[in-house]
DNA sequence: CCCCGGACCTGACACAGCATCAGATACCGG
DNA sequence: CCGGTATCTGATGCTGTGTCAGGTCCGGGG
């Protein structure tokens, strides 16, 4: 019952929205069902994936593991129903992110603004989409799709640019490695920070790669 | 008891191998303990980390449960010490894969082949480093360092490289950002190749931006 | 206003995996 | 062959999982 996409026209995010039972949850159950999701993302800034129980996430939300069970199956369906709500709401942005550019007039500012939003995005939500990123890795196809669409947007914006500064190069490979490179990054921002390096050069650096590489100027 | 740097001369990981009580393990010991580190890292190429078990560890390693508990406390100290031989084991390794190279005569070339190189590491050893790199993100300051000191002698000779060409921007952060994006693509290497980008044309796209990052050539 | 039916919640329970220890077993030097 | 130490494991208590049956809450009809 959600959006399918205007223009990639691909992915179709459902999410018919069942009880255990087969029952369609009213208001108050939504309610629930949020605060269980809520009391799942707060949780993961402070406690590894691999040690998130049920029994934690159910006290976190003031309920019990067994209201727990009445919306999830286990802990990784919240996590893709956190993807799914994170992919829905950003998707749109993360391609206005790139697209809403003067990339003739500004091609340095645009790239900036295009690192640091992205940089941005991802350590906002970073507990979550560490989680995602590695559940993608480990071969999880519905998560894989989940970030795919995420991603889709900004990726073909950046695809069409490259395409049209005609770089040399696969435009599909030079855009998928540039948003991966950001999440990397955002990712481990902290640790470079560590090295001396600071947000601003970070940036910059990334700002650097995306010019070079989509923009094409030296 | 390990390799101290020669260089950076940071990062000293100690490892006084002791068993649960405080024996000193003989040949024996270090054999089944071999073991365990190894169906460890057989298990995470089928089994999600958050699904792995030390019943099944110990299981697969051919004893039982209560062994386990005598070489390590938990399976995130199995982690850690798959990360401490890996980094022994590679370190220098991929310093010379970046260092060995005629950057002068053949940049091109050089750039391919530690792109390639690279790649191949982080693609073999993937169901560790993904781990190991969930807890780095995670806040694990042991597993940080060790994956820094992993990459210190790649990431170093990149620094140097760059420093040496005057390439624009911060050495340091150049060189960590490149490292960082071929970790990531490596990781995403399925899903790149997906959207219809093969191996090839990932290495070369990954090569550019080295050579035009690192070397400084359009 | 009360009361009823369905939506929602939870206590109780059976079972899986964790972590520990005391005692059994395997190996080595003499 | 034997004693002693290194190594292993069965038994056990405890934490967390997943599933009921039955209790509580709430809004609408009488």
């Amino acid at each position: 019952m959600t959006a399918v996409d205007e223009q990639t026209g691909t992915v179709e995010i459902d999410s018919d929205l069942r009880a255990a039972d087969g029952r369609v949850p009213g208001r108050r159950g939504l309610a629930t069902r949020q605060k269980l999701l809520s009391a799942t993302r707060e949780l993961l800034d402070s406690v590894a994936y691999r040690d998130l129980k049920v029994v934690d996430i159910a006290q976190e939300a003031g309920t019990s593991p067994a209201t727990f069970y009445q919306y999830f199956p286990d802990v990784e369906s919240v996590m893709l129903a956190l993807a799914s709500d994170l992919s829905e709401a950003w998707h749109g942005d993360l391609r206005k992110l790139v697209s809403n550019r003067d990339w003739d007039g500004d091609p340095d500012g645009s790239a900036k603004v295009v690192a640091d939003g992205m940089l941005e995005f991802w350590t906002r939500h970073k507990p979550v989409l560490r989680v995602l990123d590695l559940a993608c890795m480990e071969g999880d196809l519905r998560v894989r799709d989940i970030l795919t669409f995420l991603l889709a947007g900004a990726t073909s914006a950046l695809m069409d640019l490259a395409a049209e500064r005609r770089i040399p190069g696969d435009p599909m490979a030079s855009a998928g490695v540039v948003v991966g490179m950001l999440a990397h990054v955002a990712n481990h921002q902290h640790g470079l920070e560590r090295w001396g390096v600071s947000h601003d050069v970070l940036v910059d650096t990334v700002a650097g790669i995306i010019r070079r590489t989509i923009v094409g100027l030296p």
